[in-house]
DNA sequence: TATCGTCAAGAGCAGTGCTCTCGAATTCTG
DNA sequence: CAGAATTCGAGAGCACTGCTCTTGACGATA
């Protein structure tokens, strides 16, 4: 009975990946609030309501959209830790700066719909928790690597960070072990510093002025390694 | 002749005005797509048709609305430098770090516009250009004094830029005159980390990690500072 | 074979941006 | 000051959106 059952499963199965394929196609090309729940039906040779067989609205279709997201910009993070002698600390860190990068420049919207804006109206779920801790897991462990190895020695060019952050501090250290509160919040400013490049080029905020981009941005994380103590 | 031409336009302008402090009210609540010219004219009174005497299409009071923004958060980072002592050069930046995320804080969905993703089919005209530019220009401001007064010194843990960002480094210095292309590559990590902090802040993505977000931001911007070579 | 759950289809609701036309009011001009 | 020209608000309408509800058909199950 349950091969039965099975069969329609699969059928509904791969109907749902046809319905997100279609919509990251569409994603792709018109961006968050392009996509219409109406014009992937229309594509599908389905009428509008029944796409809700599949997706009860129109923000459930969103989530497993950025779920995908996450999910891709995790694996390429990864990868491209992987890449890499494990004890090329600093080669690692850039091989991520790199991927996401690249993944971001090479899929806008996806990338817009996990850092960037909030859709207005939408609430994300926790589904997409996990899935979004994967990049932060690949640059944890890097860290981690690093600092167990005793290579990571950041400068003495910051003051001691408050101990009101401490509780703050001990939640993130989940991600990167064993490390100071000090080197955690270097590794922040590191990853938001990341991201922070990346939005800005990708969001157009370089339009006029930065116009050798790799470069820049290859340069800049090297100088957030050194912040961090990578080795150089 | 020029009194009862002025009449018109004088009511014409009222209107303007208006018809953007009601868009910029359903801004803040709804959020960018869930501004509608239809809800502002019932708002007014009015018929939806005529409101496009005023404003074409909808990108054109969203324009209206993004330059209104960037005047706004360009105004508080003035004010804020402006109340620091001249040569207090870290307290300067520190303010205008403040003042930047206060604003952003504040209005949100006004922030989301400016720095957030880019509202799909929305081609920002050159009308924003300048206005984008007057936050930067505060920035500019206090590192060239820092560095005329000779009290911008950068820790020398970072590598020399490549040579080939040299011409970017000559457009961005038109904003900070008379410091060295490393000091530039410096402020520009320093001013993507601000606004890379704020918007991780903003859009959700230290929910469940950070809660000191104030005293883990002001630490993180003295950090940045330093890197900066701004005196302790 | 009869039943029951799943599904696609269609109509319909409320909303959107935007265009067009048509009178009325207002401004400019002779 | 009268007529022409411009500007403006109102209304209807088009094509589109997300979403709901009902209807009828198909296929798996007992």
């Amino acid at each position: 009975m349950s091969a039965s059952r099975t069969a329609r499963e699969r059928v509904r199965a791969e109907l749902i990946r046809e319905i997100t394929d279609i919509a990251r196609r569409h994603l792709a090309t018109e961006g968050a609030t392009g996509l219409s729940l109406r014009a992937v039906a229309r594509e599908m040779g389905m009428v509008s309501s029944a796409i809700y067989r599949y997706f009860p609205s129109r923000d459930d279709l969103l989530t497993a959209l950025i779920i995908d997201g996450y999910n891709a910009l995790g694996e390429a993070a990864e990868k491209a830790d992987a890449a890499c002698a494990r004890d090329d600390y600093t080669g690692r860190w850039l091989a991520v700066c790199h991927a996401i990068r690249g993944w971001a420049l090479a899929h806008p919207h996806e990338y817009a719909l996990l850092y960037g804006s909030p859709v207005p109206g939408y609430r994300a779920p926790e589904d997409t928790i996990a899935p979004a801790a994967r990049d932060t897991a690949v640059y944890g462990r890097i860290l981690a690597d690093a600092n167990t190895a005793g290579r990571l020695v950041p400068p003495a060019i910051l003051p001691e960070p408050p101990a009101i952050i401490a509780p703050d501090a001990e939640a993130i250290r989940m991600l990167i072990p064993g490390v100071s509160d000090d080197v955690i919040t270097r590794a922040v400013t590191a990853w938001t510093g990341l991201f922070g490049m990346v939005s800005f080029e990708l969001f157009g905020q370089f339009v006029g002025t930065i116009d050798h981009r790799a470069e820049f941005f290859e340069h800049n994380m090297t100088g957030l390694a050194r912040l961090l103590g990578l080795p150089a």
